[in-house]
RNA sequence: GGUCCCGUAGCUCAGCAGGAUAGAGCAUCAGAUUCCUAAUCUGAGGGUCAGAGGUUCGAAUCCUCUCGGGAUCACCA
């Protein structure tokens, strides 16, 4: 439990056992009191509003009542002073103590320091990227891996037990046209002339070496014969290439899936078929005529019975089709099939990681999934917004028609993994992301990527030459812990950990909003701290990390260093960096 | 037109499930550096949190309306 958590209990314990009010103070009350750092440090270390919450209960002034709380808590170990101020906050003093004991319990519990156990182990299946198998990943893709990824870590960090999972849209139109654009250069590599790429196929140069694997294998059996004779085989065979592409792609971005899920084999095993059955029999699937939409209706707009699926019993604005004009199921109709089954493998906790433009499926597809799951399930969705590829301000030009859409790959082998990584989460997801790649490549404290790492590679720096000046000291993690810290006060640097202890506040704020980018601005908080102290070693001698008289002063404050590091390395390891030993 | 999101410093954005005097970076201006890495740091100016009501001890945050911007709107994926 953190130390927020523990100072809320003990609150709530003094106003239950130790204020007679006689009032019934119920959990809802209780919630609202929060134990908060203080932004401004003469407001104390720590600040609660529980007086200010309670004092109507306890029919009491908000500072009396806050008064009566603070002479208990002046009794608790740990706490050097309380003070009440404004209308009724309680300021909190920790002593000095009780910061270096938090250094300690950073130093010795390493990276899994701020790991908690909310999740108590429970399961949780993350989908995303699920990007269609018809071809490389661009930079949004990009940015719903990465959001995943993290969002994955972070629920991991706070005690749940995380699956990944890749979803192949191997079933669609968008397969056929990838076979047919194949077979096309299936024929180009057979020396026939193609001329232009047809309106409707992809034209993109990374089908070339397709088509020419197939001739190599196959020879010209093919083009003698009828569409309806090699179409299944050059999808099966485009979609095999294709995702051989995405899970490079995804690898050299650093995510794993660790499942993947064939559209086409969860059709072909007749799932959406038993799904529908099974909501029919409860009335939730029926055949009906949708009004057509609101305001603008589409010049195409035909009214039409039609299978429906009843979302309105759960909250959507209207019931939802489930077949096609021609009769064929649609992508809805899979998709509830697709989390029926999540559900069947165990699942009642799942994310979806989706792109921003299909808000508009997010009701239904909860409503689906409540219904198919008679409400044992939850079905959460994470939007990502579109990612403006820049370059020096200027937008880089994308045409999927062309062909020359900048894939993800181009822009990993342009800047490095690891800034893709940490840029695609200095925003919150569901707001547009200026990426522009010339400025996230300078070595500057523009560069937010640059900023965290120098800041790690300094420490990892002071502790080679600490290693180097003195031969016989240990300087491991734990031997840090045992360091004297009486030789750390507020002006040599203390104040550090205070930040370092909201690390654990982060965490799990950003793990139940689901919103990995409050790590990478804490990390860059965090860094600039470190910056700022370490320049204070630059007018003031005695403030620096190595003390060459004082074997002592420096162990002590290298643990400083070392814990700083340690969360570095902890929040990085969510976003997926490898933090920088050295800067070049 | 329906629904949803957004509007915070000149610019790009934070603002932690309602807390005290609204923050950071860039840009601007003024400074520092015999240094464990000068790829950094210190300071200053800059705000009607789009506007108007409401809820309450307390609102950038919650509710209603107005204005402005965006996304989306049977069947595609």
């Amino acid at each position: 439990m953190n130390i927020y958590n523990k100072l809320n209990k003990i609150i709530q314990k003094i106003v239950k056992e130790e204020i007679p009010s006689g009032a019934d103070v119920n959990g809802e009350l209780l919630d609202r009191i929060n134990v908060e750092p203080s932004k401004d440090p003469t407001h104390g270390d720590f600040s609660s509003n529980a007086a200010l919450v309670l004092s109507k209960i306890f029919k009491s002034s908000p500072r009396e009542l806050a008064l009566e709380i603070g002479t208990a808590l002046k009794d608790q170990p740990g706490i050097e002073n309380v003070e009440i101020a404004g209308p009724g906050f309680i300021n909190i003093w920790m002593t000095k103590e009780f910061w270096r004991e938090r250094l300690r319990e950073i130093l010795v519990t390493g990276e899994s320091y701020g790991d908690s156990d909310l999740g108590n182990q429970q399961t949780i299946n993350i989908e995303f990227v699920s990007a269609n198998p018809t071809g490389p990943m661009h930079v949004g893709h990009g940015r719903g891996a990465v959001l995943g990824d993290a969002i994955g870590n972070l629920l991991e960090k706070i005690g749940f037990r995380v699956l990944r999972e890749y979803y192949i849209n191997d079933a669609g139109a968008q397969v056929d046209t990838l076979a047919r654009s194949v077979f096309l250069r299936y024929r180009e590599a057979l020396g026939q002339r193609i001329d232009v790429i047809p309106e409707g196929l992809y034209p993109g140069e990374y089908l070339i070496e397709t088509g020419r694997k197939i001739a190599d294998r196959d020879g010209e059996q093919w083009t003698y014969k009828h569409e309806s004779e090699w179409l299944d085989h050059f999808k099966r065979y485009a979609i095999s290439e294709m995702m051989d592409l995405i899970k490079s792609d995804l690898s050299a971005l650093g995510v794993t899936h660790e499942v993947f899920v064939s559209e086409k084999a969860l059709i072909d095993s007749g799932a959406i078929e038993t799904v529908l059955e099974q909501l029919k029999a409860r009335e939730l699937v029926y055949t009906g005529t949708l009004e057509p939409p609101k305001g603008k209706v589409p010049e195409d707009w035909e009214e039409r019975p039609q299978l429906l699926f009843a979302a309105t019993k759960f909250n959507d604005e209207i019931d939802r089709p489930l077949q096609k004009s021609d009769g064929s199921n649609t992508y809805f109709a899979s998709d509830i099939a697709y989390h029926k089954d999540k559900f069947d493998r165990g699942f009642n906790r799942m994310i979806d990681v989706w792109g921003a433009d299909h808000k508009g499926y997010v009701a239904r597809m909860k409503a689906a999934v409540e219904a198919v799951t008679d409400a044992n399930a939850v079905l959460e969705v994470s939007l990502c917004n579109l990612v403006n590829l820049l370059d020096d301000g200027e937008p880089v030009k994308m045409s999927k028609r062309a062909g020359t859409f900048v894939t993800l790959r181009e822009v990993i082998d342009l800047v490095g993994k690891d800034v893709v990584r940490f840029m695609m989460l200095t925003r919150n997801n569901e707001a547009l992301l200026d990426f522009d790649v010339s400025k996230v490549t300078e070595q500057s404290k523009d560069n937010p990527v640059f900023y965290v790492q120098y800041a790690h590679a300094r420490i990892c720096s002071v502790i080679r030459n600490v290693r180097a000046e003195f031969k016989d000291l240990d300087v491991d993690d734990l031997a840090l812990a045992e360091a004297d810290f009486d030789e750390l006060d507020n002006n040599s640097g203390l104040g550090l950990v205070q930040l370092l202890t909201n690390w654990p506040r982060i965490v799990e704020g950003a793990a139940l909003s689901r919103e990995p980018h409050r790590v990478a601005f804490y990390l860059n908080e965090l860094a600039a701290a470190f910056h700022a102290f370490w320049n204070k070693g630059n007018d003031d001698e005695s403030l620096r990390f190595i003390v060459s008289s004082s074997p002592k002063k420096t162990l002590a404050r290298v643990a400083l260093a070392r814990s700083v590091a340690i969360i570095i390395e902890s929040g990085l390891k969510i976003i997926g960096v490898k933090p920088a030993e050295e800067m070049r």
